[in-house]
DNA sequence: ACCTGAACACCGTTCAAGT
DNA sequence: ACCTGAACACCGTTCAAGT
């Protein structure tokens, strides 16, 4: 119905900005996002961004929060309460291991709103578990900090950064990890053996926390 | 012994650089750090830093390794393995508790050369807990990402992030999250809880994982 | 209302020129 | 050998001018 659009540029709103640059992010990194280069790709002028975005810090949080949806990270409907705890923790990195460039920037703190339903949903999935009174937060805590901290460490980088990583472990000169880490694609698989064994030890924690009498 | 240094500057070499990199990052944060800026402080002209380093990421690493040093990080010579190991990790958080500036740049992967001695020592502790094989570099992965990821996340920011989580985590809107976080001071309290707590669990498990028969 | 283009302040980095 | 100063390319951001 658009009577005639200038050389298939699309429309210039939130969403489809925010789209653009999460693929942008996904495609060349954080690092190599300038708002020129981002108008570049969309036909337009880096700095109509600014129409639509207070500065470019605004643009990345949404690109963050459209990665989020996409990913499809969510508590799973079924289950006990400790399986969808680990589904949830596990989308989540899920999510990142698919935008790794994203990694990083979820370390800074920002004003979670749209995250805000699946704290509330983590934390009625450790109520069911026994959990409350400081107990669960301490416990709540716990997992976002393991979930959001191995992610960024583990993907923060990659693939470029499992060969610096692999080097790094055969400087150390053990014999046992020299042979572990004999070629590249070992890296991840230890990453990801290390995740689930830690996972599984906290949510024990968890459990053994719950089943205490001590609760504040 | 010097015939006449021009008003107070230091004689310019790398440990000097790096010592004034390194506090001008503590005081006003990496993102703040510029070679003119740092040229101000000391007196000389910004450029006059290539001289010494390859670019501002070898400096900034330079401070980082400093940060170490000054900090004690270390492996304590008495205890048991499990002792040993939790004090190497306990000096780590200290340290970017102390210089929590340093938190992001340390997830970005890089040669690390100095730091093989401390993964060396690591490794050997966890080889007297019993582990060994690929369960030894599994085990010591998990630690090592709980240390760094956590680190970086607890302290990426504060402390004027704290600020923000504790608003974060009151937007939800559970009472017993609200109650805990009535006061700023109490989110470093449940960080440092959720901290210990945490790697007291990554242990237990390490522990397990070496009593069992299964290695390789 | 929305986008363009020029402009501003500020980066990291290079390099010829000074001493 | 080491530092200075000018210069370059490139940022994020602002704003008057266009349509």
């Amino acid at each position: 119905m658009a009577s005639d659009r200038t050389r298939q540029r699309p429309v210039l709103t939130r969403e489809v900005i925010a789209d653009q640059a999460l693929a942008f992010i996904d495609e060349h990194g954080l690092e190599a996002l300038t708002l020129t280069a981002l108008g570049r790709v969309m036909n337009c002028h880096g700095t109509a961004i600014y129409r639509h975005f207070r500065d470019k810090d605004e643009l990345v949080e949404a690109a963050l929060g459209r990665m989020y949806e996409v990913s499809g990270v969510g508590i799973p409907p079924k289950g006990t309460p400790r399986q969808r705890l680990m589904g949830l923790i596990r989308s989540l990195r899920r999510a990142f291991a698919q935008h790794p460039n994203f990694a990083l920037r979820n370390l800074t703190l920002h004003e979670e709103r749209e995250t805000a339903e699946l704290v509330a949903g983590a934390l009625a999935l450790l109520e069911e578990m026994g959990l409350k009174g400081r107990n669960l937060v301490v416990a709540y805590q716990m997992l976002e900090t393991y979930s959001i901290g191995t992610n960024a460490y583990d993907f923060a980088g990659t693939p470029e950064g499992w060969e610096v990583r692999r080097a790094s472990r055969r400087l150390v000169g053990h014999p046992d990890v020299d042979r572990v880490y004999r070629d590249v694609g070992t890296v991840a698989k230890v990453d990801e053996a290390a995740f689930e064994m830690g996972l599984e030890a906290l949510l024990d924690a968890c459990e053994r926390l719950a089943a205490s009498r001590s609760h504040r």
